[in-house]
DNA sequence: TTGACGCCCATATCATCCCATGATAGCCCA
DNA sequence: TGGGCTATCATGGGATGATATGGGCGTCAA
């Protein structure tokens, strides 16, 4: 599997180590990415992480916008500014910044969240109220592109 | 056959196992997809599962949104975030997550449904009443196209 | 010194692997 | 055509290994 899918509940310990699960540390190393980048999510309480793959993003999205632009200065400090080269031990952990775990409200648990081509980690509170709200918005979407499909034309989105 | 068709009842043995039916794993080693890709119906209580086609046909979806869009983030936590890649043992079994087995409402029975390009699997009882829901659905339609096809011209649409 | 951090080892739980058994269906051969 | 054999499949249980987690110790810097 080449990319981050499922989610998993860890606990800090007393050191305020956690474990990155083991299969999401597999799609690092199958990246080639030794650690793991991490930074707070530009609109929500949570942390974005990952490795090569989103690094490209950032770099994709960072030079869109013309050199020396206010949004370039802005979206390079928001997301190279505020991040971290997280080190993976030999037990597969990390340990989280303070600043991060106050941007997450972490503070003893967190769950990693696997979005595809990068990860996020949340406060397992926080988590359940956004996974609910998504889920009600992306049921709300479907209804709508079945109701769409039947009257007009297919979009190439199936079932 | 390359893709999932008919359906099979099989129950869970003691540790949560539940076999994946033979034809099914058979589309899946043609697919040459490893494991069971499954994640929670949208809108059903039930579990879609499949495997490189099942996830073709989500990167499609979600590449579809732009990077960092509300909705992209939306529909990859709604499936990424709550997807598993189930391990298929040598005897062919998988261990559905606790989640996805209060999702669709599974105990210690399930129902395999092929829809073609992915799976569906329910609890019996619940397919059960989806089907017999959808039966009169279909046939009704049908009534309807049949009323409409005298009159008019054959629509292609099957089913 | 003290606290933070990296490295090492210990342990319990859970998942995975491996082997065994029973049932069924398809095949072969008389 | 009928009977027996065999391959395939679903199911069950024990053993082994990986993983999450906890704690000890040394090192480096403030």
């Amino acid at each position: 599997m080449d990319r981050f899918v499922s989610h998993y509940v860890l606990r800090l310990d007393a050191k305020g180590r956690v474990s990155v699960p083991a299969s999401f540390r597999a799609v690092l190393a199958r990246d080639g990415f030794d650690g793991l980048y991490c930074h707070p999510a530009l609109d929500r309480p949570a942390l974005d992480a990952g490795g090569n793959a989103l690094l490209a993003e950032i770099e994709t999205l960072i030079s869109g916008f013309p050199p020396y632009s206010e949004q370039r200065e802005q979206f390079s400090l928001a997301l190279y500014g505020t991040s971290e080269t997280l080190k993976i031990d030999c037990e597969g952990r990390v340990v989280l910044t303070d600043t991060h775990k106050i941007h997450a409200g972490i503070k003893d648990a967190v769950i990693f969240v696997g979005l595809g081509h990068k990860l996020r980690i949340w406060e397992p509170g926080r988590f359940r109220a956004e996974l609910t709200e998504a889920t009600d918005k992306v049921r709300a979407f479907k209804q709508e592109l079945g109701t769409r499909t039947a009257a007009a034309k297919p979009l190439g989105a199936r079932e």
